[in-house]
DNA sequence: CGGTCACTTGATCGTCTTCAATACCAGTGG
DNA sequence: CCACTGGTATTGAAGACGATCAAGTGACCG
C-alpha cells in the first residue's frame, strides 16, 4: 500500500529531490531555501507517515523535534484531566509545529487522515536557522500570523454565539479553497472541540443553516455553501 | 506632572542611557543588545507616554509601528461590530506588540493605567533585526511563548467553567509576582472580557471564592490568596 | 454631604448542555 | 440481496450555567 511503502523510508533515503519536489514547500518556511541549501535541509529532515488517529506529539512530553506537515490534516489540542478537550487548530500542508521554546510540548497533535510530515531535531533546526536567517525571518512571520489567528479564535470562543462560531469556521475553511464545495476531513466531535461547543449543538446548527438556505450537506463531510455573503456576515456577528 | 513631562520627550532626546537604564530591558527582546548596539537601538526608539484609557493601537488601522511596553499595563482586544469585546491579553513591561506581518493591526491596544512604551517604525525594526540576529531569535522565542499562552487561553475560553476561568486568571497573575497579595490594575469589566464572562459572573465568582476561604479582597483591586494550592487545582479543572 | 461610578447582589430568562432515543451509513456475513 | 452490527450524526426533552435585567451597596470626590 501507498502509506506502508512511505513508512519504510529511512532518514538516509532522503534525497535532494525529496525537498525540491515537496508539494508543501511553497506554503512552508522551507520556501526561502533553494539549490544546495535545500539539499542540506533534505539531509536533516526525516520523512514520516502518520496514520489516522495516531498521536505524534504528546502534551507534556519532552519537546525534542519540530515538524512540518507536508500532506493531510492534523488536530492540535490541549486537554483537561477530566477529558475535556480544546482543539487549538488544524494543521495542514505547510504548517510548522513546535515553535514553543519550552522543553516540553504544550499541546498534543494527532493525525485526522493520513498525514505526511518532515521531522527535525531541535539542534538541527537551530543550526539551520543560524545559517539561513531568511528562514528565521519567515518563521517569525509565520508565528505572527498564527498569533493573529489565535486572537481571532479567542474572540470566537469568548464572545460569539454557536451560529457565529460555525459560520466563522466554514468561512475560514472556504478561504483559499474552492469558494463553495468544502470537504471536512474532521468529525463533528473535532468541530465541536474546536469551536468550544458540543457535537449536538454543532449538528443542530448545521440543520439550522440548511433550513435557512445557507448551505446544503450532500454528504456528512461535504458542505456546499449556498449563501457565502450571508454566512460571512453571520460570522462577523451582524445582527 | 510626571506624565506630562515625559510626553514632551522628542525622539532626539533619547540618549544611550534611555535604553541602558530601562527597567523593562531585562524582560524584553532588547535584552540581547549591549554597549553601542544598545545606543543604536536608543536612536531609533521613540519614547511615549499613554494615559489611562487612551488607545494607542487601533484594530484595522495601518500597522506602521512596533511597540515595547516599558511600564504600566495595557489591554489588547478585538471587538465585534455590535460592541462585544474580547480581551486577548494584558501587556506589561517587556512585552512586545505588533509582531503581525499584516499591513493592518489585528487588535486594539489601550492603556489601563499610565503606560510608558518605546515605538519603532517597521523599517527601523527590520533593519535592526538584520544586523542583530540574536534579537530576531529572541523575538521568535517570545512569539512561541505567546503562542503557548494563546493556546492555554483557548482551552480556558472553550472548555473551562466560570470558577476555573477566574482561578486560572488569578494563578497566572500570581506567578512571577508576590505569591499571595495581588494587585489588579484592570477593572471587573476587563477581567470579564478577558475570561469570556460578564462582570456579574466575575463578581459572583469572587464572592464564592471568598466564602470558600480561597481568598480575601482587602480592597476591590487587591486580592489576597489564602489557598494557593486549592486555587491552582481548581484552575486545572480538578473535580 | 450628595453625586457619580464601579462593584455587588438578587430574580428571571435563554442558550447551550446533558441525557436519551432514533436515524443513517458502511462494512460484514448469512 | 438483505439482515446485522458498530460507529457517527441527528433529533428530542429536560436541565444547568451563565446572561440579562434590575436594584442595592460602597468608595471616592467635589
Amino acid at each position: 500500500m501507498y502509506i506502508e511503502s512511505h513508512k519504510q523510508v529511512a532518514p538516509s533515503d532522503n534525497r535532494a529531490e525529496g525537498c525540491a519536489a515537496c508539494d508543501a514547500r511553497a506554503h512552508s518556511p522551507c520556501a526561502v531555501l533553494e539549490g544546495h541549501d535545500l539539499e542540506r535541509l533534505a539531509r536533516v529532515a526525516v520523512h514520516q507517515h502518520v496514520k489516522p488517529d495516531q498521536i505524534f506529539i504528546e502534551e507534556g512530553a519532552p519537546a525534542t523535534c519540530f515538524f512540518n506537515i507536508t500532506a493531510g490534516t492534523a488536530r492540535l489540542y490541549k486537554s483537561l484531566p477530566d477529558g475535556r478537550r480544546q482543539i487549538t487548530g488544524f494543521a495542514r500542508a505547510g504548517d510548522f509545529l513546535g515553535l514553543a521554546v519550552s522543553t516540553e510540548y504544550g499541546f498534543s497533535a494527532e493525525a485526522i487522515d493520513h498525514v505526511r510530515l518532515c521531522r527535525f531535531t531541535r539542534a538541527n533546526l537551530h543550526r539551520l536557522l543560524e545559517d539561513f536567517p531568511a528562514m528565521e525571518r519567515r518563521l517569525l512571520e509565520t508565528a505572527g500570523n498564527e498569533l493573529v489567528a489565535a486572537q481571532d479564535q479567542m474572540l470566537l470562543l469568548g464572545r460569539k454565539t454557536a451560529s457565529e462560531r460555525l459560520a466563522s469556521f466554514l468561512v475560514s475553511l472556504s478561504r483559499g479553497g474552492a469558494p463553495n464545495a468544502l470537504h471536512l476531513p474532521m468529525s463533528r466531535s473535532d468541530i465541536a472541540d474546536y469551536l468550544g461547543l458540543t457535537i449536538e449543538t454543532v449538528s443542530r446548527t448545521f440543520t439550522k443553516f440548511k433550513s435557512a438556505g445557507l448551505l446544503s450537506l450532500p454528504t456528512v463531510t461535504e458542505v456546499e455553501i449556498l449563501d457565502q455573503r450571508r454566512l460571512a456576515r453571520l460570522a462577523e456577528g451582524a445582527t
